[in-house]
DNA sequence: TTTGTGATAATTGTATGCAACTATGCTCGA
DNA sequence: TCGAGCATAGTTGCATACAATTATCACAAA
């Protein structure tokens, strides 16, 4: 691993928790001297950023971290609702008896996480939730498929979403996982695609129903960020 | 404009036009040299195709350009069945006037290009149908999808593609951008979805009637590179 | 003949210094 | 008092030198 694969993983990790707040710049010499790296691999982990749509570059005057609006989280959400479920109507043709297994296992973990009513226990059902899409996507075998949702589902939208639920959407959120796994069994990619569809539309709808607590939030801390730098 | 931003179109370009074969590496010293850059803005530039998929990094080794295959082209065919029809279901809720007529615009350019029968006119109206869907794209109003799109539908497969036309196909596609336009006018998302899908499916089928011949051209041209280089 | 090992060359990865560009704030003039 | 122009500071953009890594080829031993 190269040292601007590290960097890129440290900024990209700091923006995820915070570290970095949405609008604020990214300065190559302060986090360089801070990592104690040269400004090439810094410049090098930043245009890959970029790339990705984790920050912005303004020609001349440095990478800002991008914010995110509740348009952008709609938007983002009508892309899944559109590929998610293509995730599964490939991988309901293509999926074998281990990954199947996988699948069941990690429902499993989840429901039994379920039980417990604590907010730890829903950190760790996202991580499992995670890995379950995760095991959905390579078992539909579409390299292309798997990056532009690892484009979209940018994890700043998804990760707390599990807070957002309310206890019976919880459970009908693992009623649908068992039912995913139970139709790539019978290899209906259609049943399948279906409740994928559900699965997302109702995430959609419990991220949607607490609109203006995050937006604002994010914007507001951008637009403090660009006085401060002013 | 940077530097880098140019070395980055030159060898985009250069891809396109067979220049680079699929398979040839591209190397920083020799393009630097040849283009009478340094290494650094053609490194910035390769990281750049990369990340956009055209060619491959291969760590400490080189940047190699990316091979098509027949099963590439259909991933990417099943990926546009999807996202096309999203861009003008979005489309026909957002349309404007002038953008319509635009779209009309494009459409009587093609069908005039249609009357003549040489080669260089199929080149034309490859030309005015790529500003046709990108205008539906404009119109759509949504850059992540735009980003998705433009990820995917990578030049190469669709660059030349018309000319695998038969006649019938070629009138049957003016149609189809006619049929797009008055849906769009009567704001019907889902009926503009509908042909944007059989527009995309039928460009498959005719993709896919000559299935041979590209994937084996190409195939034989990166397998003569790897062995040319070792 | 084949396989393992070491030297060597070629290529990418990184550090550093300088150039170019942009925004900001100050000064001068109207 | 306001606006235009200019100087300056701060940041990114680029060139170049050097380090690290890897593939290749020759050679020797089994």
């Amino acid at each position: 691993m190269t040292a601007a694969d590290r960097v890129y993983y440290i900024i990209k990790q700091r923006i995820l928790n915070g570290g970095y707040a949405a609008g604020s710049y990214v300065r190559e010499t302060a986090i360089g001297e801070e990592l104690d790296y040269s400004r090439t691999p810094i410049r090098e982990a930043l245009r890959r950023l970029v790339s990705d749509g984790w920050v912005e570059a303004i020609p001349h005057h440095g990478a800002r971290v991008v914010g995110w609006t509740q348009h952008d989280v709609e938007e983002v959400f009508e892309l899944r609702v559109l590929l998610e479920p293509q995730v599964v109507r490939r991988a309901a043709k293509r999926i074998r008896e281990a990954q199947l297994n996988l699948l069941t296992s990690f429902a499993d973990q989840m429901e039994m996480l379920c039980e417990q009513e604590d907010e730890c226990a829903i950190d760790k059902i996202a991580v499992v939730n995670n890995q379950f899409h995760a095991e959905l996507v390579t078992a539909a075998d579409s390299p292309r498929l798997q990056r532009l949702l690892e484009t979209i589902v940018q994890v700043p939208v998804s990760r707390r979403s599990f807070h957002h639920y309310t206890r019976d959407e919880l459970l009908r959120s693992m009623q649908h996982h068992r039912e995913i796994v139970r139709a790539l069994q019978s290899q209906d990619g259609e049943w399948a695609a279906a409740i994928m569809r559900a699965h997302i539309l109702a995430a959609r709808a419990a991220q949607m129903r607490q609109k203006q607590p995050g937006n604002t939030a994010q914007v507001e801390q951008q637009r403090k960020s660009e006085l401060s730098t002013s």
